[in-house]
DNA sequence: TCGAGTCCTTGATGCGCATCAAGTGCTGCC
DNA sequence: GGCAGCACTTGATGCGCATCAAGGACTCGA
């Protein structure tokens, strides 16, 4: 075993994908686990490119997105650190449908699609918690796609503004939120334009229920900005 | 082994999801299975039920949608034989967030959550289909995706009618396309009313690209039906 | 300190689509 | 045969949001 695959081996040991697996079982995934710096900016992969595995964020920060025919693109999600992707179409045999493009300098990991299904083979919890993460990303999209059908673009930015609060276990208002990336990218997650995402924040702003310092929001009305229609 | 069970297994033996695996392993998996004879109209589940296991269409029509505040309903999934729907959510412990409901004269099959976990536990390959079939749906979602935000009205409708064809298997125009449902449930899988759904057909028909009798489309000019823009 | 680049805002205009409101045609049922 | 009820169409109107077009504001490097 390299110095490398030690590394490696305790990066993915971290990971809640491998919490359950013992080091034995854990090797050979090492084993076909290569480390990925990637700078800002840089494309991982694109949309017609096959998969041969998928990514793990150890650090840093990944968007999935697609490319409309004119050239402007809609990002369908933002990866941060301990989260993958690429899983689905690892099992689907298919190339991917989406680009990936970081947006911080970022340390990743790929994981070989071989040593994937070596370890389902072998070890069901792993095969367990692959199902689960899958699940869990099936249902965010099911909630993207509520969002997109049921609500105006002014709920789905309070939505978004009341998730990252639960994320950061915050409680009480007023606290502060921070965008995790820029307003434009925000934007496109949410299916919005920049000029609109702009005007939404403008007017909770003047509806007193935030205010806003660059990437930093402030929450001062709770309870009002969940009932907040417009 | 009762009389049903043989009959259940007889439905899960030719099941793409169970293909693969001896009768041994697929008789305690009968054993938690139930058969629901379900009429149309009749609701499956509703968002917030608890989900205790996953579904299976072996005849008949579901489909999976979400209740806007005002009482109008989306779309998200039509189910047709063959296909199931709900194990995400056994995989993730979580209760339903979509409703599911026939739309016509149903058989289903439920199979217990318990049943499937064992399952996992003993048989790696159906560890493999179930992340195959988890990962097909998150590929249909992440495309649904795409055209709601990619796409117009027009767009996601010619794209459901190329994609019946698809599946049919057809090749050449002109051909017909039957709605697998009401024009009003197809209109609200596309996300948009069945007023715009109209407008466009009637569009589609006018530009000679199509014409409509009841639920059969015509294609005549799949070519230019496809580049079309309006 | 200037200019250039990024990121964001603000305003004017218009399109896509929903909404509201009547129809029309069909099927079934007494 | 006539009426009820559903599925669909057609028309008028308006809202939500994109688009186009200029600005600010901040950072950086020379």
């Amino acid at each position: 075993m390299s110095r490398t695959h030690n590394k490696t081996q305790a990066f993915l040991a971290g990971l809640p994908l491998f919490k359950e697996l013992t080091a034995a079982e854990l090797e050979p995934i090492a084993a076909g686990t290569t480390e990925l710096h990637v700078p800002r900016g840089e494309i991982i992969f694109n949309r017609g490119d096959p998969c041969v595995g998928f990514h793990l964020v150890v650090f840093g920060q990944v968007k999935l997105a697609f490319l409309s025919a004119d050239g402007s693109e809609k990002i369908i999600a933002i990866i941060g650190p301990g989260s993958s992707f690429g899983e689905a179409l690892m099992f689907m045999e298919k190339p991917y449908v989406v680009m990936a493009q970081t947006l911080a300098d970022s340390l990743l990991l790929h994981v070989s699609k071989f040593v994937v299904f070596n370890a389902l083979e072998r070890t069901p919890q792993f095969a367990r918690k692959m199902l689960a993460g899958l699940s869990r990303q099936l249902h965010g999209l099911v909630g993207d796609v509520e969002a997109y059908s049921l609500q105006s673009g002014t709920q789905r930015v309070i939505g978004f503004l009341l998730r990252q609060e639960e994320d950061t276990g915050e409680v009480a208002a007023p606290f502060v939120v921070t965008l995790p990336t820029s307003k434009a990218n925000v934007a496109s997650r949410l299916n919005v334009t920049p000029e609109h995402f702009s005007r939404i924040l403008h007017d909770l702003v003047e509806a007193g229920l935030i205010s806003v310092e660059g990437r930093n929001v402030n929450i001062l009305a709770i309870e009002r900005l969940r009932t907040y229609t417009g």
